[in-house]
RNA sequence: GGGCCAUUAGCUCAGGAGGUAGAGCACCUGACUUUUAAUCAGGGUGUCCCAGGUUCGAGUCCUGGAUGGCUCACCA
C-alpha cells in the first residue's frame, strides 16, 4: 500500500467500499457518453412546455434527503440545479439501491418526467439513472459552501462546485471578453498572435521572467507587452489589429496584481489618442450595456456610472485640482524639486520635472477618481513610446482611463519618428545601466521597422482582468482569475 | 521584501486564566413512499500548520519556519 492509501480518511473508505459494491452490481462506475436533452434551468422556466414529458438530463448530485422507500436528491448542471425524485415503487428495489447508494458529488444521467410536488417543487420523477462518474472524495459543506480563499484558489474546481457565485463571475468574464471580439471585429479590427516569448521585453516598463531556449541556446523573455510586435503589424500594413492575450511581470502580487494577466491591446493606423479615447469609452460602455444590461454599477458599495461621454482631464490640470500646483508656472527641473518637497515627497537627486508630474499625480490624484475619467497630457519621461504634443513637446499625446482609483487603460498616438524613439530608447538604456532594471532594452529591429515608415496611429491597452473585477464587483483580482498564481505546496493534493 | 492577522474533524467554526478535543453540516447505523438547510434515535471520524523551547503538564505561553489574507513598497 502507498503512503496515501495508509493516510486515506474513513469518508473516502467508505465512498471505496460503494465503488465497488457498484461494481459487484455490474454497474460500471465511470460512465460513457450520455445523450442528455434539457438542462436543469431550462425546464424550471418553462415548466409548461416540459410537464410530463420524459426528459434526458445529466449533472452532479448536490443534496439527497431519503425518506424510506422515496427520496429526493438535487441535481446540478451548468444551468442550475433540479430536484430528483425517486420511488423504489416506480423504480424497482435495484435502481432504487442504487439511489441509496447515492453520495453527493456522483455525476448522474437521469432519464424521467418533470413534474411538480405538492410543495411545488419542479422535479424529475426518476424512471432511470445512470452513474457517470463516482465521486470519492466529499465535497465541502452544502450550506456555507468553502470559504477557505486558499483552499477556493488552490483546488478552484471545487470552488465552481459548490459555490454558484463563482461559475457566474467567470460566465461573465467569458461574455465580456466575447463581445469585446464582436465590437472590434465589427468596426474591422484583425486579430492577430504576437510572440509570448520575446528575445527583448519591450513596450512596457516592468521586469520580465527569463526562460531559457535550449535548441537555440539563448535567453529568451516571456512578454510583458506585445506593443511594439502590434506596431511592426502596422508597419506592415495591417492597419488595424488587436490582441487579447496574456502578458507577464515579473514584480509583486496583490488584490490587483496577478504575474500573469489579460491585456488587450489595440493600434490603428492614421489613428490618434483622442481616436483612442473615443473608441475606449465606445467599446467599454457598449460592451457594459450587453453585459450588465445597464450603465450603472455597484462595485464595493460604490455607485458607478458608465454612461458616456466620461470626464476628460489634463494631468497638469488634475494635479492642480487635487493640490492647488500649478505646473504649468512651474517651469525648471529644480522648481519641480522644490514644489514636491512642499508636497512633502522625498526628491531623488536629478528628478525631472516629467517625472516629479508623474509621481504627484499618483501619489495625490489616482486616489481621487472613482467614476471613469481620462486623464491626458503625460510627461515624455514616463511614455518613452508616445508622440509628442505638438504644442507642448515635454507631453505626450497619451492619456489613462482611471475608474475607482484604478487604471483601466493606456493609450497615445504612437511614436513613428525612428530618430526620437532611438534617442528615447538611449535614455532608456542608460537608466537601465544606471541599475532601473524596468527601463526599456534597445530595440534595434523595431527602430529599423520604424525606419521603413509607420502610418501614424492610435494604440490602447485594456487591462481585462480589472476590467472584469469592476463588472463583477470582484474586490482581488484572484477572483477574476480561475488559477492565479499562488505558491506551490508540498504534501497536499 | 516590511508590518498586522490567520491556520483546530472532509467543510464552516467554538475552545475564558496552561489541566489532555467540541458544535453544526457531511459521514455511518436504524425509522420514515412528495421532502427541500427534511425530521427522529444512536455513533466522533483529529499530525490542534511544522520544528524547537518553557512547564509536572502546551491547541493555549516563547522562538524559528511554512502557507494564506490584508496592508505598505513595486507595478498594470
Amino acid at each position: 500500500m502507498s503512503e496515501s492509501e495508509l493516510n486515506i480518511n474513513e469518508l473516502k473508505k467508505v465512498r471505496l467500499e460503494k465503488l465497488a459494491e457498484l461494481k459487484e452490481m455490474g454497474i460500471e462506475p465511470f460512465g460513457r457518453r450520455f445523450e442528455r436533452d434539457s438542462m436543469a434551468q431550462n425546464i424550471k422556466e418553462t415548466f409548461s412546455e416540459w410537464e410530463g414529458k420524459t426528459i434526458a438530463i445529466a449533472g452532479r448530485i448536490m443534496s439527497k434527503r431519503r425518506h424510506g422507500k422515496a427520496g429526493f436528491a438535487n441535481l446540478a448542471d451548468l444551468s442550475g440545479s433540479i430536484q430528483l425524485y425517486f420511488r423504489q415503487d416506480d423504480l424497482g428495489p435495484e435502481k432504487y439501491e442504487l439511489y441509496k447508494k447515492l453520495d453527493i458529488g456522483d455525476i448522474l444521467g437521469i432519464q424521467g418526467e418533470v413534474f411538480r410536488t405538492q410543495k411545488g417543487e419542479i422535479s424529475i420523477h426518476v424512471r432511470n439513472l445512470y452513474y457517470l462518474s463516482k465521486s470519492l472524495t466529499p465535497l465541502p459543506e452544502k450550506w456555507h459552501g468553502l470559504k477557505d480563499v486558499e483552499l477556493r484558489y488552490r483546488q478552484r474546481y471545487v470552488d465552481l462546485i459548490v459555490n454558484p457565485e463563482v461559475k457566474e463571475v467567470f460566465v461573465k468574464r467569458s461574455r465580456i471578453i466575447k463581445e469585446m471580439r464582436n465590437y472590434l471585429d465589427d468596426r474591422g479590427f484583425l486579430e492577430v498572435e504576437t510572440p509570448m516569448m520575446q528575445p527583448i521585453p519591450g513596450g512596457a516598463t516592468a521586469r520580465p521572467f527569463i526562460t531559457h531556449h535550449n535548441a537555440l541556446d539563448m535567453e529568451l523573455y516571456l512578454r510583458i507587452a506585445p506593443e511594439l510586435y502590434l506596431k511592426r503589424l502596422i508597419v506592415g500594413g495591417l492597419e488595424k489589429v488587436y490582441e487579447i492575450n496574456r502578458n507577464f511581470r515579473n514584480e509583486g502580487i496583490s488584490t490587483r496584481h496577478n504575474p500573469e494577466f489579460t491585456m488587450l491591446e489595440i493600434y490603428q493606423a492614421y489613428g490618434d489618442y483622442e481616436v483612442m479615447m473615443q473608441l475606449c469609452e465606445d467599446l467599454i460602455s457598449a460592451v457594459m450595456f450587453k453585459v450588465n444590461g445597464s450603465m450603472q454599477i455597484d462595485f464595493e458599495g460604490q455607485q458607478l456610472d458608465f454612461t458616456p461621454p466620461w470626464r476628460r482631464v489634463t494631468m497638469l490640470d488634475a494635479i492642480k485640482e487635487a493640490t492647488g500646483l500649478d505646473f504649468s508656472l512651474i517651469k525648471g527641473d529644480e522648481d519641480a524639486r522644490q514644489a514636491a518637497r512642499q508636497l512633502g515627497l522625498e526628491v531623488k537627486e536629478g528628478a525631472s520635472r516629467g517625472e516629479l508630474i508623474n509621481e504627484i499625480f499618483e501619489q495625490f490624484v489616482e486616489d481621487k477618481l472613482i467614476q471613469p475619467t481620462f486623464v491626458y497630457g503625460h510627461p515624455v519621461e514616463v511614455s518613452p513610446l508616445a508622440k509628442r504634443n505638438l504644442k507642448t513637446p515635454e507631453f505626450t499625446d497619451r492619456f489613462e482611463l482611471f475608474i475607482m482609483q484604478r487604471e483601466i487603460a493606456n493609450a497615445f498616438s504612437e511614436l513613428n519618428d525612428p530618430i526620437d524613439q532611438k534617442e528615447r530608447f538611449i535614455k532608456q538604456v542608460e537608466k537601465r545601466a544606471g541599475g532601473d532594471a524596468e527601463a526599456h532594452m534597445m530595440d534595434e529591429d523595431y527602430i529599423n521597422a520604424l525606419e521603413y515608415g509607420m502610418p501614424p496611429a492610435g494604440g490602447m491597452g485594456i487591462g481585462i482582468d480589472r476590467l472584469v473585477m469592476l463588472m463583477t464587483d470582484s474586490p482581488s483580482i484572484r477572483d477574476v482569475i480561475l488559477f492565479p498564481t499562488l505558491r506551490p505546496r508540498i504534501n497536499e493534493p
